[in-house]
RNA sequence: GCGGGGGUUGCCGAGCUAGGAAAAGGCGCAGGGCUUAAGACCCUGUCCCGUAGGGGUCCGCGGGUUCAAAUCCCGCCCCCCGCACCA
């Protein structure tokens, strides 16, 4: 049959516009405020939005349903760099981005090319954005609709700033950055050529010093991740090459000529002040700052000079590095020779054991390693890495601090880097040097980046143990789903550190008191929910911007002030002003925030922790569910590389509500779902069929009801229960596997057995499925009714119409038929079919059932009986069943008659079999008829 | 490395927190029906064996507990995601 879905669909979103059904004031129902993270806006949305919507949509039609007054709104964010970098790469008409622009996000060339600024890109993306919700049917709110470079919204965000700094949130610090010295620009992954995997390490600076008598001090910076091995320092290496020294803030320094050029981005004040030659300083002396002691420099070929400062510091005992480099020097005289140095130099160099692992006896540990993976030379490079890396792990976690590291002596490892750098740096003998972890790290401009330092930048001070704590607080009443999420969540806000809020560069608001700085775009995004109350007055145009002043947001949001001073200053109606504080009161706190699972480590966290610092207790939010991703076609999608499906292009080619069915359908929870077209299609035959049987049968007016009617109102009433158990764990997956799914199985079998009133399950089949399958429903609903069904109360559960008996007859029935075409398969040429029932034991085991505890304690009687333990699985499995019956409260004390069934269900048989059956005991051996059971007749064929 | 999740029948995935029927549902595939035909729809089959409803082997691997384990316990292997200043 041909349907036209979209026309269809269309219809019925232009009805709920007109009527405007989805739009929410407070009333005295109880209120439900979901919300779903806007979209931002650097492309059309896709089929990953459409998950995480699809699933808020039909978590508020269902809530809607079930009787709450549902706020569903959405809007769109735009602040922060990627809409300003698409802008400048259409300007520069860059293909790859024209490509994928064209190609996946189905902006046409022309179109495309025009949006060489970010106001048309803000302006196309987001009226593509609104196009693309409305055509798949959402019930959102959209009176409330805006977007985050809107003036109003920025005063919005200029208050909660100002709250945050009154409560001392927001602090100035300084942190390291990923940064293209050419365009001037930190980076972000997608502006890598080379290295989106490094992430910036900090090395912990030791500054040994060189005393030349009557010149200044030198300092020789040893760049280490181990700071506690400055303990078993024995020498220091340098490369055999030219290094440089610079005047760092007060002091000279040693270091290789790139280390300098890093440090230029540091925050420190650096000045070239020469070249030197690490050869003149070989066999010199340099004091250890921490011991004092006096350690040789010597030359090493390992070291490598763009590797932090080019300064190592030398621990035979824990580097097997070290320990390698110190043999090879003992056993190359010629090299010693080369370099001036005197044999005895090294030879009387010790490696200095400072840590020890628990239940192991005192060794050398590098040498130990070096020595087990035989290790020749500081040329194998592959075996010494592979020997550090496992003794520094080994260490990291099991090693513990001996009496020789002094004040540090028992402290662990693994506890140690962080306490010892901060000491180092206090006594004015530390400081830190950062480094990416993998080199190179180039820019798409083709230059190698930098790490700078950015100083004096804003910082929301996320790792205040008191906000901190607060969150954690809180988490433990919030419900999370699913639920091992709250671990997850836990896990991350301990793990949040303090956040640069401000950027240069990007859309966005400026920080109120620093107008040089812009409010980073996660930063803005906190607690936007609670400006959806003000943006249905905005756009109304009841509220403007110049009426949203500090105290019209603290009368509205906590009710502080004086009305009639705050309307009169903020020049709002005071009615106005009071309308809005009454619609936030009734509104808040979110009910439920639904989101993709990308989200979890920032936005999230940073929604929590605001509403926390800003609202009170009462409004904070109540809960948070977490989606996965969707592929395509087993392929990760890509918004700036490709493949990807516009929610657009997939509601054209299949239909909004195949769209939403099968994305609801395709996974659970936080488990990815894959879009495939295959599969796609199949689920839209499945509407097809069911749009089919509405017109068929929903008309029908139904004749009194038979036994199988009942069946299928009890299947049907188990199939509501389901559904909404479901629904209230927010498992859409589930949800429409049973109120699709299983209703459609069911329904199959009850058309096969001459079932003819269907439309006793069509009102409510159709209110089930409303929130899934909105459009199609609304359509068949319209045969029958002038409401919508969107607004129709969702079915409850009817216990009373659970038909136990109906069930079990169904039941045995189609058991019944299995078995008899098991057989049939073997017998050419069949020509009768007899069947004889048994009745015995069935009633046995059904009275132990009654009077067992538990399912374990049955079966242990049971099982004591020889004649039941050779059917063993046959009885186990009837005695689970019945085991749930009877928890349900249903069982039967007595089984159905199975005479009666078959003799009223011959017909049936015998057209399902194409062979005559008759009920016949006479004629069926007497063999067959011991081994039968109950629900399990002996058949006989002929 | 740390943290979170996971390995089920051709595929996707239930079930695994309350042990109890080769293991829901969807998709795919095969056969049959309907149809002028195709599609749609309906039925059947889809681990192996089997001329009587049966038997055998299964839920990453190896052990254990139990009348009974995909489910509980112990050990091992493998996979995915996050670790940021970016939306």
């Amino acid at each position: 049959m041909q349907i036209d879905f979209t026309a269809i669909e269309k219809k019925w979103q232009r009805e709920w516009e007109e009527k405007g059904v989805f739009e929410a004031d407070p009333d005295g129902k109880p209120k439900f405020f979901i919300t779903i993270p806007y979209p931002y806006l650097n492309g059309n949305l896709h089929a990953g939005h459409t998950r995480t919507l699809t699933i808020g949509d039909a978590i508020a039609r269902y809530m809607r349903m079930k009787g709450y007054n549902v706020l569903f709104p959405m809007g769109f964010h735009v602040t922060g760099t990627p809409i300003i970098g698409l802008a400048e790469l259409i300007q520069k008409r860059d293909e790859r981005t024209i490509e994928v622009y064209t190609k996946y996000h189905d902006v046409p060339k022309d179109v495309l090319l025009e949006l060489t600024t970010p106001e048309k890109i803000v302006e196309y993306f987001s009226n593509e954005a609104l196009k693309a919700l409305k055509g798949i049917g959402y019930s959102i709110d959209w009176r409330r609709v805006f977007t985050t470079t809107d003036e109003e919204y920025q005063k919005f965000i200029e208050w909660q700033y100002w709250k945050l700094k009154e409560k001392n949130l927001i602090v100035k610090g300084s942190h390291p950055v990923r940064y293209c010295p050419n365009d001037q620009n930190p980076v972000e992954d997608h502006d890598l050529l080379m290295g989106e995997n490094a992430t910036i390490v900090e090395f912990t600076v030791i500054k040994f010093y060189f005393e030349d008598g009557e010149t200044n001090k030198i300092i020789f910076p040893c760049a280490t991740l181990r700071p506690e091995t400055v303990f078993g320092v024995t020498n220091i290496w340098l490369k055999p090459t030219k290094y440089v020294l610079a005047k760092v803030n007060d002091e000279t320094w040693f270091v290789s000529r790139e280390a300098y050029e890093k440090l230029t981005y540091t925050d420190k004040e650096v000045k070239l002040v020469g070249e030197v030659d690490a050869r003149d300083f070989f066999g010199k002396f340099v004091v250890n700052p921490l011991t004092n002691d006096k350690i040789p420099i010597l030359p090493a070929e390992f070291v490598d000079t763009d590797n932090a400062t080019g300064v190592v510091m030398s621990v035979p005992a824990h580097a097997p590095y070290d320990y390698v480099a110190i043999e090879d020097l003992k056993g190359d005289e010629e090299y010693l020779k080369k370099f001036g140095l005197d044999k005895s130099l090294v030879e009387n160099l010790k490696p200095i054991v400072l840590i020890e692992i628990e239940n192991e006896k005192h060794t050398i540990p590098a040498k130990e390693i070096v020595e087990e993976l035989n290790i020749q030379s500081q040329k194998d490079v592959e075996g010494l890495e592979k020997a550090t890396k496992a003794l520094y792990k080994k260490e990291f976690h099991k090693g513990i601090l001996l009496d020789i590291t002094g004040e540090y002596a028992g402290v662990k490892v693994s506890q140690i880097k962080d306490r010892l750098t901060r000491d180092l740096i206090e006594k004015g003998i530390g400081d830190v040097f950062y480094e990416f972890s993998e080199k190179p790290v180039v820019c798409r401009c083709g230059t190698k980046c930098v790490v700078k330092l950015v100083k004096d930048q804003w910082f929301l001070n996320y790792s205040n143990p008191k906000w901190k704590g607060k969150v954690l607080e809180h988490l433990k009443n919030m419900q999370i789903v699913p639920d091992y999420y709250k671990e997850e969540f836990r896990n991350k806000i301990e793990w949040l550190k303090d956040k640069a809020c401000a950027r240069r560069k990007g859309l966005g608001t400026k920080i109120p008191w620093d107008k040089e700085w812009l409010i980073e775009s996660l930063s803005d995004s906190t607690i936007y929910m609670a400006y959806y109350i003000l943006a249905k007055y905005i756009n109304s145009g009841l509220l403007k911007a110049e009426n949203i002043t500090q105290k019209l947001l603290d009368y509205v949001f906590f009710g502080v002030g004086d009305a009639n001073g705050v309307a009169r200053s903020s020049g709002l109606d005071k009615e106005v002003m009071e309308e809005i504080r009454k619609d936030f009161e009734y509104w808040y706190p979110v009910d439920l925030r639904s989101s993709g699972k990308d989200l979890v480590a920032n936005h999230l966290l940073f929604f929590l922790f605001h509403h926390i610092a800003i609202f009170p207790e009462n409004l904070w939010p109540k809960a948070i569910a977490v989606n996965g991703y969707v592929s395509l076609e087993g392929k990760k999608m890509s918004k700036s590389k490709g493949p990807l499906l516009t929610m657009k292009r997939a509601v054209e080619e299949h239909g909004a509500d195949v769209t939403r069915l099968y994305i609801l359908y395709a996974a659970e929870y936080d488990n990815d779902a894959d879009w495939r077209r295959r599969d796609v299609e199949g689920l839209a035959n499945n509407l097809r069929r069911f749009y089919s049987l509405g017109l068929e049968y929903y008309k029908k007016e139904p004749k009194s009801l038979t036994k199988l009617d009942k069946w299928l109102i009890s299947r049907f009433q188990r199939a509501v229960k389901n559904t909404r158990e479901a629904m209230d764990n927010i498992q859409t997956r589930r949800a429409v596997n049973t109120a699709f799914f299983e209703v459609m199985t069911d329904v199959r079998w009850y058309l096969r057995r001459g079932g003819e009133n269907l439309s006793v399950i069509f009102d409510d089949w159709l209110k089930l499925l409303a929130p899934f399958a909105p459009h199609i429903c609304e359509e068949l609903w319209h045969l029958k009714h002038d409401t919508f069904v969107s607004l129709e109360s969702y079915p409850k559960f009817d216990e009373s119409k659970i038909d136990v008996e109906a069930e079990a007859i169904e039941e045995y029935l189609r058991t019944l038929l299995e078995d008899i075409k098991e057989i049939l398969k073997f017998v050419e040429e069949p020509k009768e079919v007899y069947i004889s029932p048994a009745e015995e034991w069935k009633q046995e085991i059904i009275g132990i059932v009654l009077r067992s505890d538990n399912m374990k304690e049955a079966m242990k009687e049971i099982m004591s009986r020889e004649e039941f333990k050779k059917m063993g699985k046959e009885i186990s499995a009837f005695v689970k069943k019945a085991f749930k019956d009877k928890k349900d409260g249903l069982l039967l004390d007595s089984g159905i008659n199975e005479v009666k069934v078959i003799e009223e269900n011959i017909r049936f048989l015998e057209r399902e079999l194409g062979v005559k059956v008759s009920l016949n005991s006479e004629k069926v051996p007497e063999s067959k008829r011991k081994s039968a059971m109950p629900g399990k007749p002996a058949i006989f064929v002929v």
